[in-house]
DNA sequence: TAAATAAGTTAGGCATGACTAACAAATTAA
DNA sequence: TTAATTTGTTAGTCATGCCTAACTTATTTA
């Protein structure tokens, strides 16, 4: 069990860069993530994430050789997975009780995981009597950073023929979930692959006696199981 | 009515100094208020304030002339407001949902104020029933910005044999919340002015069967209504 | 009313976290 | 195996918002 007592005096940028770096390597399994891709992941320039990630380096968050490929200690990835718990609850919470859709939350939470108050966010989960999924349907550790990272297969990834249930979906962007709901998609939905065109990467799938044609980029941020 | 279009992009400490003039301005009805009483109450220096003050000056938020005392404008009044609104709900919020005690809630407002979604705020009054009181009895503004300011009348402004009722307490001190609930005070107690000593301001007071005798600091924060 | 004090202002500095431009190292391809 | 490309680093700049020290203007009060 990682140290729980820091008081956690980072800024909202190092949050944000310890955040992103996890999102990339652990829940993305990434082999490698480089300085540049930290950068273009955050929308800053490499410069900026160079100096971050040596602020964060002599705070002991990331362990990285000169030019070699960015790791986070135990630390380093506590924090992070801290931030993921607030802000999936967050959403949560604003999808639940305050009337807000899938596509509103994100910007929000974005916001609210950077408030600082262990009791606010464990009475928060306490609230809402400790979900386990986000709207999105994404896993939200507990009070310990204990949680389940499921192997995350995109939808892209499948044959012809396939089924499915949706598990989750990105939530990353506004005009992607706007999307998802409009064609009539929803968690648990039960997909089937009729279509993979190679040419262009586009997929027609079967849902609920609807048929349509998704492009490859949409497939890539629908996260799926195997049925 | 002012405007409601504007997309509110201060940053934090612009947001902080609105607030805290309005407060100076408004709320404490000061007939003057000055770049150094600002600049004590925010607790930084002086000439950070005034630093501040020109930008907002030059952002139309706050007029004063050079020396002179300062005074916002209506559009800042507007933000102000706005800010003492989210302060509130959410103190209100995690009072009444989340299990905070009076003395907790200050800080974590302090921080939740400078979320910036109007749909956020609006919801959670609406979740809440729009309640009109925070839990230290100040009133809440509504949407449009519209709360009556009740004058204040501190304890320590009674004098011998006064009865009064508990209308509200100035919530920026933990230490002092504390000590009110710590003796037995809550909104609505009905107290007793028993004995005002020359000396050192100390006030000797009577509520609910108890005898407490309070400093004149402690009697400059507790807001009451001659009864 | 002149000196003392209080209040307000300016100048210059520092930390954070962005940026661009220039350069160095590593990787890939010809 | 050298050249081209990608990736990473460094140097220098800028805005924000804080600071101290020095200075100016206003207000008190002796």
């Amino acid at each position: 069990m990682t140290n729980k007592l820091n008081l956690n005096n980072l800024t909202k940028s190092e949050e944000d860069y310890l955040k992103a770096l996890f999102q990339l390597l652990i829940e993305d399994n990434s082999v490698k993530v480089g300085n540049n891709q930290l950068a273009e992941y955050l929308k800053v320039s490499p410069a900026s994430t160079n100096n971050m990630i040596k602020k964060l380096k002599s705070k002991n968050y990331v362990v990285s050789e000169k030019y070699g490929k960015l790791e986070l200690t135990e630390e380093g990835k506590s924090i992070a997975v801290r931030l993921i718990r607030k802000h999936r609850l967050w959403e949560t919470f604003l999808c639940n009780y305050l009337n807000f859709s899938w596509d509103e939350v994100h910007e929000v939470a974005e916001q609210l995981e950077h408030i600082k108050s262990y009791k606010l966010i464990d009475e928060l989960d306490r609230f809402m009597d400790f979900p386990t999924k986000d709207p999105h349907g994404e896993v939200i550790p507990n009070a310990d950073g204990e949680y389940s990272i499921l192997p995350k297969i995109t939808l892209s990834s499948l044959e012809e023929g396939a089924v499915c249930q949706l598990i989750s979906v990105n939530d990353a962007s506004v005009t992607f979930l706007k999307y998802v709901s409009e064609i009539g998609l929803a968690l648990s939905s039960e997909i089937k692959v009729q279509e993979v065109r190679e040419f262009d990467g586009s997929i027609k799938i079967q849902f609920n006696n609807i048929q349509e044609t998704v492009t490859r980029k949409f497939a890539d941020n629908v996260f799926v199981k195997v049925i």
